[in-house]
DNA sequence: GTGAAAGCGCTAACAC
DNA sequence: GTGTTAGCGCTTTCAC
């Protein structure tokens, strides 16, 4: 049913070639002749398939984008800002959402791999070895990771979190908990060396929760174990599970920040409507959904995948990749307070020891009866 | 660089036919001739340039997914279930974000139009025969929007908006407002028309402001309006612009709902976490993404477009288009109380009379100061 | 400035 | 069961 350049060519008595140049190299065909194959296309309805010209070109003038979880608000900001970029530069945008299952990540970068041009990969669960693979299928960015020869845009979370456990110090704090992200995620790990390192370099006690789901869910159901892990302090993975861990909290009659300083990463909009306020470090979230489409582009402009003129792009082209790490900043609001008085996480405490049946009384709680105490 | 299939029908001394049907009808090669494809392919890293085969099945088995606003957290759970039902059926979904922006969504749909089999609009900004002319181009189904003649699935938002104006008067209150969605909205003027028939069957003042951006900050630009509507109760669009709409109240010392009662649209999982916790009317929007999918697949299974073989869908086929409307339910939280006894929206309420530097005492206010009654 | 011809990577009759 | 042939819709040399 819909038109094709060989309806349009018979439609003005041109050839097929005069309708292709007119549409892909207007000032190569003479006016006359372009306008009259301008009226007939226009009044068939004739739109060039970009499929079939990707086909012979090797560009789709698309752009793949996979996330790990759309409903995630940390990525929207990120995904409107590659959009917008790459729209500026006539390309157009597919986003597709894998569920933070690896499985599904593979075989999305399999399916956009020929109609796009190349895919930024967000926050991916998937292994290096098998990122470097599907490399070599698709050209491909790396966001929220360093891969080893491969263009990755990160974000400075180590810096991040340095700030907000130095925040927290400076207020008083002495026992902080870090709730981690999923496992294998390459942020979590930065965050939680750089928040470590810190932490202890200021003479605190540092306890790490997790892996968990980074969700609201996940946060709201570690309340029971920063209560009694006695930390005053807690730094959380992302906003989501910060917010989720205020709520939880709430739920066993801990109060933020009286009882439990509390703060986030990201920096989502969210923060900002939630009671109390969230303190968090502030991710150049757009920045880099702009960067990395740049990086793809600025690539992918130097050679044509498939074209018959040009040749691939080389392994050796490929040493140019440059590793973009996007600086963070620490956005102090309501979560954050002085930590007690008295060192503890609740008003009048009952020390819950772990182990089944054992309820000690009130009193204050030794070193040893802490929590887990990571590395 | 990446292989052909011409590669792999050189490795494994076969023709190119052969090593076609080993990956599109597997029965039809002998077992061991394809072993010996199946492992040239692997060893090349061969995939099939799913593009091609398009170009000459008429099938991509890709669905276009076009959202207004992904940042919205209503659009996710859409967004997941219609990838999950998609990919039950070996599609994959490419969404794209359009900002509202009507020309962007027309841009999108030519952009998508021959690399998908069907697209999903979903909200969309533009008009009715806008929609219309592009469903010749591309198989579409329209979400949240009827449009005579396509496929379409909308949430049945007016009994939705009914059930909230009952509840509302049910509680007492007498002067109600309502915060409309964006211009030209089908689901805002659906709510429109529903609420005002029902608060006027129940003999209360209806109050429409706007239209109004459906965002946080497009609520929260509305407290002082809505305080001086003197409404005792207000029904927002969605619930992002009631939860942005709380905040804005109390920054102007109101209380939910104490003084003003707030119901939204939507049931997003925000809505759970928020403090009160929303009342609001809940839209099936998982299913209504599911849905979706299998109208356009059903349709799309009848005939595949510029195959060879079969003929492409007509405009007969097309009268058997369904429209389907999703129920909707009232979910009663905590952003909802018994109008205030005096049936004024703040303790001693400041009347403000429209109109520059003009402030009036503190008196009860008269019907006519009540804000804009609109039909 | 325009037409002829080849071909992008693949599938689908049709022979054999 | 496999090879041959034609061609999906388009771009791009190369002649003229």
């Amino acid at each position: 049913m819909p038109a094709t350049i060989r309806d349009v060519a018979r439609a003005s008595g041109v050839h097929i070639s005069t309708v292709s140049r007119t549409f892909s190299a207007p000032h190569l065909v003479n006016p006359e002749t372009r306008g009259r194959v301008l009226a007939c296309a226009e009044e068939l309805g004739y739109r060039p398939n970009r499929a079939a010209r990707a086909l012979i070109t090797g560009r789709t003038h698309n752009i793949g984008l996979i996330i790990a979880d759309i409903a995630n608000p940390f990525f929207p900001p990120l995904i409107k800002a590659a959009e917008s970029q790459a729209r500026q530069r006539d390309y157009h945008v597919f986003v597709a959402d894998t569920n933070e299952d690896p499985i599904a990540e593979e075989e999305l970068v399999h399916a956009l791999a020929k109609q796009v041009d190349g895919v930024l990969l967000c926050s991916p669960r998937m292994s290096n070895s098998m990122i470097e693979q599907l490399s070599r299928e698709v050209p491909l960015v790396v966001i929220n990771r360093q891969v080893a020869g491969l263009p990755c845009v990160t974000m400075d979370v180590g810096q991040g979190a340095r700030s907000a456990i130095e925040h927290l110090l400076g207020l008083g704090h002495r026992r902080i908990a870090l709730l981690s992200g999923p496992r294998g995620s390459w942020t979590s790990r930065e965050i939680r060396r750089a928040a470590g390192v810190a932490a202890r370099a200021g003479g605190a006690e540092f306890t790490v929760l997790g892996p968990n789901q980074p969700t609201e869910t996940g946060g709201a159901a570690l309340a029971e174990q920063v209560r009694r892990s006695e930390a005053t302090a807690v730094l959380a993975y992302n906003d989501l599970m910060a917010i989720g861990l205020i709520e939880g909290l709430d739920a066993v009659g801990m109060h933020v920040p009286q009882d439990v300083s509390v703060v986030g990463i990201d920096d989502i909009a969210l923060s900002r409507l939630t009671r109390p306020k969230l303190t968090t470090v502030a991710t150049p979230n757009a920045a880099a959904g702009r960067t990395a489409v740049d990086m793809l582009l600025q690539h992918d402009t130097v050679a044509a995948r498939g074209s018959r003129g040009g040749r691939g792009v080389t392994s050796d082209d490929r040493r140019t990749t440059a590793q973009v790490m996007l600086q963070t900043e620490l956005v102090i609001r309501d979560s954050t307070a002085a930590a007690p008085a008295d060192g503890r996480n609740r008003p009048d405490a009952e020390l819950v020891v772990p182990g089944p049946h054992r309820l000690a009384g009130p009193g204050r709680p030794t070193a040893a009866t802490g929590g887990v105490v990571a590395s």
